[in-house]
DNA sequence: TCCTAGTTACGTACAGCGTACGTAGTGCGC
DNA sequence: GCGCACTACGTACGCTGTACGTAACTAGGA
């Protein structure tokens, strides 16, 4: 009677299945997997809720039986990918172990180029969250701080990982919904940077423009990038090579 | 002839005045200037492309004269606001200058939280972008370093800040597009968290839980975060105070 | 045992979106 | 002054999320 909508629903307090009625058809699993297939496959922008009922094999409006709105497909989603991490005991050495983590965070936005924009904090309380926050901090457990200062680090470290991947797949990302090809847009803005660097204005940028020490590695600027967050937090290392 | 989709168009390269025709009613500039006071008003889903021609008096199609996709129009937004950005005399102080940058990356994000959205790698070639990013340079001349390394930095540093100020945002932001307040979100989501740390499953995050040292300082947080990223880059400071 | 209430399934419908297209009017360059 | 490139904009299409109504189904309480 208290209209629907006046209280807030988080998917993960909802019962998956509760006694009365029918049997479901689907598992939330099954539900998040194939919407993770259809963005893998199309991008983010093909998983809607009619295309994903329709790899499910149902009707549009059924899906809103299993999910209420979909932002809570995107949670699901999320928490999928959350469940490809693989954890393992950790070391004793943090930095490594932390590293480890960054890369596997990497390969997973890798996998599935959409998940950096799907990342939020509010996605932060999924069971699989949970579980990888809870191995992050296990990782550690040798670093003396508390947990407060963890916390920070692990903010930073998936902040820094997920804008660096952003970076990395922007413009083949964004060639998926455009008419014309990424390097053809490439190509345009180079041109464009070029004629405005040419002009004088920027001199800094001009000198930046013309220094272009070879082709950029990066695995190795992740690698740095990597260095550079865990320095901030425990600045005494060996000889991690600030160039 | 040869189809007009096929060849890419950055709309920096586009004249903003070309002779023939009459005079159009509105600048760039207008337009920008529309979009931002929609999506501060409210918010970025408040932008659309017939709002934005009714908050400038004209019809929906018009607009296209302009802006020859949507996606140009968030473009010009984002130089709009990286027009914003007050400049300076450098003062020799390359860290103090590239801090006084990032609280101003961050105070542009408080004024127009639809920001963090927008960031993006792409939009980084705008005359403001271009303006913005001289003056980053001149800021680090008294740096040491590669224009590489030098890029590096302030990608890392936009990053950082982007991702805290998200995450400064993301619960009252989100509660903008919610049928229930951000409290009531919040309460169920904590509410939720609580009763799956309870469960004994994740026993550091229940003892960070129990830690909770006091009230949470932002700006000490942010504050440390900056000495961090800074930190990577030259390593030796005179006492930043690692907590 | 049957009844009933809660659930699943899903077709229809609506408001809103980006934008392709066609038409009418306008003013600069030749 | 002719023509063409430009502005202006109404209409229309396909797409979106999702509110609502209806029919089928099944577990729990009587």
């Amino acid at each position: 009677m208290a209209g629907r909508a006046a209280v807030p629903e988080v998917i993960w307090t909802r019962p998956e299945r509760t006694g009365r009625g029918p049997k479901p058809a689907f598992t939330r699993a099954d539900i998040a997997a194939a919407a993770v297939r259809l963005a893998d496959a199309q991008g983010l922008d093909g998983v809607s809720m009619r295309h994903v009922a329709a790899e499910l094999g149902c009707g549009t409006m059924s899906l809103y039986n299993y999910v209420p709105r979909k932002e809570d497909l995107y949670e699901l989603m999320v928490d999928a990918v959350g469940g490809e991490h693989e954890l393992w005991e950790p070391g004793g050495d943090w930095r490594a172990d932390m590293r480890r983590v960054a890369y596997q965070t990497r390969a997973a936005m890798h996998r599935h180029p959409w998940l950096p924009r799907l990342m939020s904090p509010v996605y932060g309380f999924s069971p699989n969250a949970l579980r990888y926050l809870e191995h992050c901090m296990a990782c550690m457990d040798p670093f003396d701080a508390p947990y407060g200062t963890k916390l920070e680090l692990l903010g930073m470290l998936n902040g820094c990982v997920t804008t660096y991947v952003s970076t990395e797949l922007s413009t083949t990302e964004r060639a998926r919904s455009l008419p014309w090809s990424e390097e053809q847009e490439n190509a345009v803005r180079i041109a464009y940077l070029g004629s405005q660097v040419a002009s004088g204005a920027y001199p800094r940028l001009a000198a930046a423009f013309m220094e272009d020490a070879g082709p950029i590695d990066m695995e190795a600027v992740f690698d740095r990038m990597l260095d550079r967050v865990l320095d901030g937090f425990e600045p005494r290392s060996e000889g991690s090579g600030n160039q």
